[in-house]
RNA sequence: GUCGGUGUAGUUCAAUGGUAGAACGAGGGACUCAUAAGCCCUAGACAGUGGUCCGAUUCCACUCAUCGACACCA
């Protein structure tokens, strides 16, 4: 028999310095989807995420909390992990940029990378606002000024960091592009990235001084330094899957699918692609960008107090209607805005009303007037749900279930079943029939987006039997 | 500043070279299987100015608004 198709997704992993955000809940319920319905597609599926814990934001941040960073970064991981559980997450690997199989793996990359002859030593210029104590980067200043500090003169310092040869990736990337139209989804990114591209590319520092910095991967071959985050990281996405030892298993499951946000655009499709060139890798399979959530008109903001917790929203309206919001309420390249007002709204109109009590209506006349529980047909899901989750389009699908949700509801009111079962009774058993097993297509459908939903109904008609809770009760 | 995206009812979106559809929200009605849910009806919109065209919301130009990219924050 032939092997399984596999398909691999990843999700990036979120920085650890601060708690999980809407915005990485949205991403990674977005890849779930992905990968439950891969599965029942028949494939055999890799889910990765995890956490990106180096550098120095992480290591400041446990300085002030005064802790060890190795206790901060485990606090924040589990916090990660946790997701899992209140969004009934499928992945299948959770990976930590401090576990030591992924430090050795990265330590490989650079090696790889630097066999090619890409990997170079030389000074490289940090502009130092004393005032802030820290390093400026140019977009942060202002006229070439601190902007919290403009009356300071930036001090320059030079120290000696290795470089990544970017430049000379320049032409394999266009050329990359240029033969994947949808290397890079939505095609508006491609195109961001393409310029980006065209115009010119400089080397990029991949090495941090550890006297300043310890807080990293060390530096195959030098004591002195250690990786700067991205390198390390974005090394994750194969390792995982079981490079560089465990060749067959790479290979089986690499190029892989990765999804970002759209500030990780550069690094996932310019920086990464060409870091994997250099190590003599196929490149990713396909990156989908994702836009961000915002509150209000706003971006969400502690200061501004329009922030919303993922974890908050489990617990105000369960996992699934959480589910639901990030697949169907919130579109999925575009920036979307989120209020708990409309949280609430949708809620009420589409999982209560909606959904919820659709099945309510169906199973209690079923429960009354069936003698047994439907026969359920194979294969009802149809094409233009399919279609629409092949492009990843996860808000199209979800909008054909709720199309059908409203069709059955008149159907219900237009036929008038309930009335019927006293007139003539075997008419309107055919129709309360016939509604069940669409309510079974629904339950189907609803298996990669709310897949406890999804069980409760299938289970619900095949066992003949209203559910005893309501799916979703209504929120006053 | 350069490049690119967007601008349609209160809100979120759709469609189309021949004067716009839906969903939510709002107001009203008849029903009752259901979570006072569902169904039906009503009100409500093409950012602005020019141009091409018999005719533009749709194509073009400009203006305004808004979002993003223009590299070492991940």
């Amino acid at each position: 028999m032939a092997e399984k198709k596999s398909f691999y997704i990843t999700t990036t992993l979120p920085y650890v310095n601060s708690d999980p955000h809407i915005g990485f809940a949205a991403e990674i319920v977005h890849a779930d989807i992905l990968a439950r319905y891969a599965r029942l597609c028949g494939y055999e599926v890799f889910f990765n995420t995890g956490t990106d814990e180096h550098g120095i934001k992480v290591y400041r941040k446990a300085q002030e909390e005064g802790i060890s960073t190795q206790k901060y970064v485990d606090e924040k991981a589990t916090h990660f992990e946790s997701l899992k559980l209140s969004l009934n997450l499928s992945f299948n690997s959770f990976v930590r940029t401090t576990d030591p199989k992924h430090k050795k793996a990265a330590g490989g990359f650079w090696e790889a990378c630097a066999a090619n002859g890409d990997i170079y030593k030389k000074a490289y210029k940090i502009k130092y606002c004393v005032g802030c104590e820290l390093e400026k980067t140019e977009s942060e200043l202002i006229n070439g000024r601190c902007a919290i500090h403009p009356n300071l003169e930036l001090e320059i310092i030079e120290e000696e960091n290795y470089f990544f040869r970017f430049s000379k990736y320049q032409k394999a990337l266009l050329d990359l592009y240029e033969k994947n139209p949808e290397f890079v989804v939505p095609a508006t990114r491609l195109h961001e990235i393409k310029a980006f591209v065209e115009r010119g590319l400089e080397d990029f520092s991949i090495s941090r001084l550890k006297s300043k910095m310890p807080w990293g991967v060390d530096v195959p071959g030098d004591s002195e330094h250690v990786m700067y985050v991205w390198f390390d990281a974005l090394v994750n996405y194969i390792d995982v899957i079981g490079w560089p030892e465990d060749k067959k298993s790479f290979e089986k499951w690499w190029p892989g699918i990765q999804i970002a946000g759209k500030d990780n655009l550069r690094q996932q499709s310019a920086m990464w692609q060409a870091m994997l060139m250099s190590a003599k890798l196929p490149t990713s399979k396909q990156i989908i960008i994702r836009g961000f959530i915002n509150s209000g008109g706003q971006k969400m903001s502690k200061s501004l107090g329009n922030v919303i917790n993922p974890f908050d929203l489990v617990k105000e309206y369960g996992t699934d209607a959480v589910r639901y919001f990030l697949a169907r309420e919130v579109t999925p390249f575009e920036d979307s805005d989120v209020t708990l007002e409309r949280i609430k709204e949708a809620y009420n109109a589409n999982l209560a009303n909606g959904l919820g009590n659709l099945t309510s209506r169906i199973l209690k006349m079923a429960e009354t007037n069936l003698e047994k529980a439907v026969e359920i047909p194979e294969n009802t899901i149809p094409e233009v749900y399919k279609k629409a989750l092949e492009k990843y389009d996860i808000k199209t699908a979800a909008d054909y279930i709720w199309q059908e949700i409203a069709v059955l509801d008149s159907i219900i009111q237009e036929e008038e079943p309930f009335k019927l079962v006293k007139t003539n009774k075997a008419e309107a058993i055919i129709i309360i029939e016939d509604l069940c097993v669409r309510l079974y297509t629904i339950g189907r459908m609803l298996n990669p987006i709310l897949p406890e939903t999804s069980e409760k109904i299938k289970s619900a008609v095949k066992a003949n039997k209203m559910p005893e809770v309501s799916l979703f009760p209504r929120k006053e």
